[in-house]
DNA sequence: AGCAGTGCGTTACTTGCGGTAACAGCAGTC
DNA sequence: GACTGCTGTTACCGCAAGTAACGCACTGCT
């Protein structure tokens, strides 16, 4: 059989995808904790040849993540660039990721709660290299944007950054809550997030009778 | 020896305080990873022991888990409780959250990143289940706060609810990121949210010389 | 043809952890 | 003394991550 270097990588290329879309079906029937075997077993091969393309289990997840961390920010970039007022931006954005965390849990609890990676023993102050590289990415993303369409005076850049991570955050832990009690429609949830954002809080006023006075 | 049952059990209680006070300097010390045996060895005992007090090793570091969050939560609601304006309470909170990261990382690792809990093998959506319970009991405290002292009008309930875990969030994203790059300084960080949240994102104005207009 | 090299694939193994018998000592109770 | 209930042990099971060693097919080279 003819097989030139080139033909061989790009078949080593699709093997690795073929394996990555058996990881995919078994990590989305079974969640986080498929083992590497059942993965193997779902691809009609055995455990080395996992350890060979990806190194090791974080290395498989690492990279199935990044696949859906792309698409998924495929989506976000889309609804964070279309040229409509901020408040219609910032609805379509949220909305976007609601839409697709509502579509595929599986997938998304996947990406955020990714076990343990790699983990060097630095025995140290790594904190939060775990959990999550999707919530980091996304953060920056968002900053960039924030960045470069708002005027934000001279320390713009730090408050983007701020900002963007905040979003993100703000973002992912009230879909989290609202996917797993549907306490109300994903419009309306993603009303009451931008009004928040819209300074809603500060405007509104004390509570009448409040306790203690 | 005198033993009557009360005796007994404070003893029982006593001990365990005292495994988990073990568990707690391991698992500050090795992080989440902390096998069963390591802490064992630290409270100078076996195994099996661990598994009769805890049943497994969910039940020991949801434990360990509620400890930490009431002390917290004990602090979050002194800031969240103080007679002084909205924003400044605003303020206090956050500082005071970001403060306790600031100064035990390695907790609010542990805290954030329980690996896996109990699980179920319902199969299918239970999404969230892991990845801290303290990020919820934050957010149902704060929205019950938000609700009982300020006049959101008819849906408030609703609204609260949603602005708690949102905020919540907000402040964990941002805090996370902030812990991993130092890129300003708490005070600082504190500003930049609490601007958030007072809307300064939708009063700003557009950045002039935008890409593609 | 014959031979090294290189991927793909296997079986069989090691290591380490969560979890569990099964058993031993030692209070206090009837 | 027999019974209960607690603390503690050693020794084991099951299972998943990761690895070593080997077989096989195919290519390119001489």
């Amino acid at each position: 059989m003819e097989m030139t270097q080139e033909s061989r990588r790009t078949a080593s290329e699709r093997r690795r995808r073929e394996l990555l879309e058996a990881a995919d079906r078994v990590v989305l029937r079974d969640g986080p904790e498929a083992s590497m075997n059942a993965i193997a077993a779902e691809a009609g091969i055995t455990k080395p040849i996992l350890y060979r393309h990806f190194g090791d289990k974080g290395g498989l997840y690492r990279a199935l993540a990044v696949r859906h961390t792309d698409a998924l920010l495929a989506g976000l970039r889309a609804a964070l660039d279309s040229p409509v007022p901020r408040r219609d931006r910032v609805e379509a954005t949220l909305d976007t990721y609601l839409a697709a965390i509502e579509a595929r849990p599986q997938v998304y609890r996947f990406l955020m709660h990714p076990s343990d990676e790699g983990q060097t023993p630095d025995s140290g102050f790594d904190v939060g290299r775990h959990s999550a590289p999707l919530l980091r990415r996304m953060g920056e993303e968002l900053a960039q944007v924030i960045a470069e369409r708002v005027d934000l005076g001279p320390v713009g850049d730090e408050l983007a950054r701020v900002w963007g991570h905040g979003i993100v955050g703000m973002m992912h832990a009230a879909g989290d809550w609202w996917l797993r009690e549907q306490p109300c429609s994903r419009a309306q949830l993603v009303q009451h997030l931008a009004d928040l954002l819209w300074g809603r809080l500060a405007a509104a006023g004390d509570r009448p009778g409040g306790p203690g006075f």
